[in-house]
DNA sequence: CCGATAGTTGAGAAAATCTCATGCATAAAG
DNA sequence: CTTTATGCATGAGATTTTCTCAACTATCGG
């Protein structure tokens, strides 16, 4: 007699440390803690009799079964997420669940995102702002905004494309100009009081005040002092009341310089190298409202007018 | 936001519900009780925030939603089952798992397994036998050896060939016969002591001793009095012992013929208008051991030599 | 050498699932 | 027409499954 059906649970374990080959990004995609997804895989191996992981140290690796029972298992989960999905798109009638980081929410989308809810009465856009990149599987999103270099790595599972390149910039409250008179050189701005946004650049080498002193031809400025932020938001707010001059992207700036809360003390833009991408699930069936995103939101990038901000 | 992923209990429930288009069908299937396929449904829906099936009394029909989820969880669930199967196919080397009947089982596929067995050493063939349909979703089983109409209408998801068309024959032990003096007609067997076997019919409007008189030309028979057994092989072992005649299947009472435990009283084989079929899942991968099988039992079937039985 | 990381494991807690019993509304049988 | 049978619904409590937590092991990186 062939063996009893294993448990679901078992099986969705098995499936997502099989794709993520570990088992703590498993347990995080499922929301439980690599303790249980261990007590599910050891389970799932004991109903089976086989082996479906080499353990080795801080690593694991599919073995034979493993790999022959996966792809089955990878398309089946697969299906079932997309009916639910697809259920769940019909039921809502149109909604786009949209992940994308705070600064960038609050500081640039936000405030335009009436123009497309004029444009498209009838589609609900949900903001699911987070830092953590969110996950197409399991967390119902159907795209997202990603800083990510210029021509990222090709992603097997998502579509992207780059809507727009962000250069650093240093801005300032006027307030803070008249307060201490005028800037006509780098070398000035770094007697200013500075404020660091440490959130632009969580976990990588990083661009920040010592690449742009560096590519303004300052040498030896004391980047130890000023105000640290881990909120690109709360950073540009603090900017805005004249705390100090803040190295900001230039998009989540923008809005700001319009309106002249903020200005530009000294006009060097340092690319960044990297870029806003708008990201999606390969696969995922054309849905004209995604299409009416993309199209909306890289009008309105082109539509933006640097030249006031830039000269350029 | 979209909504949670719903537990994987519940959308197999719903699959299983909406295959069977009954609760208690599904239920059964999934070996839990009624009340908790209700539960796992209604849970289901309040989460979706939508009605799957429509409830009549006594019967349930799926909704618009409903309908649009069931094929991908019907083709997800089916490829994880899929999945685990060919899994454990491998895992087991060469194993068939056959489901039949009891009577069937005993009284004549049983006695020559073992020239199967000859022929493919390495396959292991596992006989469920069970008065009950098998079932190939959730029960493990490659095959299965079923009593149907000639031409049973197709099955959307299985593939059957007929094997054995049956008759009823009136059979006994030869030693009834020296004890009652010869039967000259089939009024004299009227006469004798009658073993009625009520598991060649069940549920069904069934052919038995009355049909059988009828086609013999007598009239008037009481069919009230005699021994019942609700077991083939049972009811064939009491006519061996003596206990009168016996109405049977012809293929299960053929060996017993052959080697002249029982006799043919009267020669008057009565077709039942059904037949043996051998029965597997569509879409089930080409496996050569079921494929062996397949042809080893026509093969045995085909050797038959009835005209020693029945004079054909 | 020390801290961080990933997987393991057992015990107990929490959550999910199930059974049971009762009820309702027909459909079928007598 | 009445009675019985059947399928689904429901709440309460029991049972099972899943999970968390804490401690452990064995590397890897700084």
């Amino acid at each position: 007699m062939h063996k009893a059906m294993p448990p679901l649970s078992a099986l969705r374990a098995f499936e997502a440390a099989a794709r993520h080959l570990s088992f703590t990004l498993a347990a995080r995609e499922l929301h439980v803690t690599p303790g249980a997804l261990s007590h599910q895989i050891r389970g799932l191996e004991e109903l089976l009799d086989v082996k479906l992981f080499e353990r080795r140290v801080r690593a694991i690796a599919l073995t034979t079964a493993g790999k022959q029972l996966y792809p089955g298992l990878q398309s089946g989960f697969g299906q079932i997420r997309e009916a639910v999905a697809s259920l769940n798109a019909v039921g809502n009638s149109k909604v786009l669940v949209l992940s994308t980081s705070p600064g960038l929410t609050s500081k640039w989308l936000v405030p335009r995102l009436y123009r497309f809810s004029n444009e498209f009465p009838d589609v609900d856009v949900r903001i699911s702002a987070s830092v953590n990149r969110a996950n197409f599987t399991t967390d119902g999103i159907d795209m997202a905004i990603r800083y990510m270099t210029l021509e990222p790595a090709p992603d097997r599972a998502l579509e992207s494309e780059k809507i727009v390149e962000i250069s650093l910039i240093a801005v300032c409250s006027p307030r803070l100009l008249k307060k201490h008179g005028p800037v006509k050189s780098a070398q000035d701005l770094a007697r200013l009081p500075l404020i660091h946004d440490e959130s632009l650049n969580p976990h990588m080498a990083a661009f920040g005040w010592r690449e742009w002193f560096e590519a303004a031809g300052v040498g030896s400025v004391d980047l130890r002092r000023g105000l640290r932020f881990n909120s690109a938001d709360h950073a540009l707010d603090a900017a805005g009341e004249g705390a100090g001059i803040l190295l900001a992207f230039d998009l989540l700036a923008y809005d700001d310089l319009r309106t002249g809360r903020l200005v530009v003390p000294f006009r060097l833009a340092l690319p960044s190298g990297r870029a806003f991408h708008l990201v999606w699930p390969k696969g995922r069936k054309a849905n004209q409202v995604a299409e009416n995103f993309r199209r909306w939101i890289k009008e309105e990038i082109a539509a933006l007018d640097w030249r006031r901000i830039k000269g350029r």
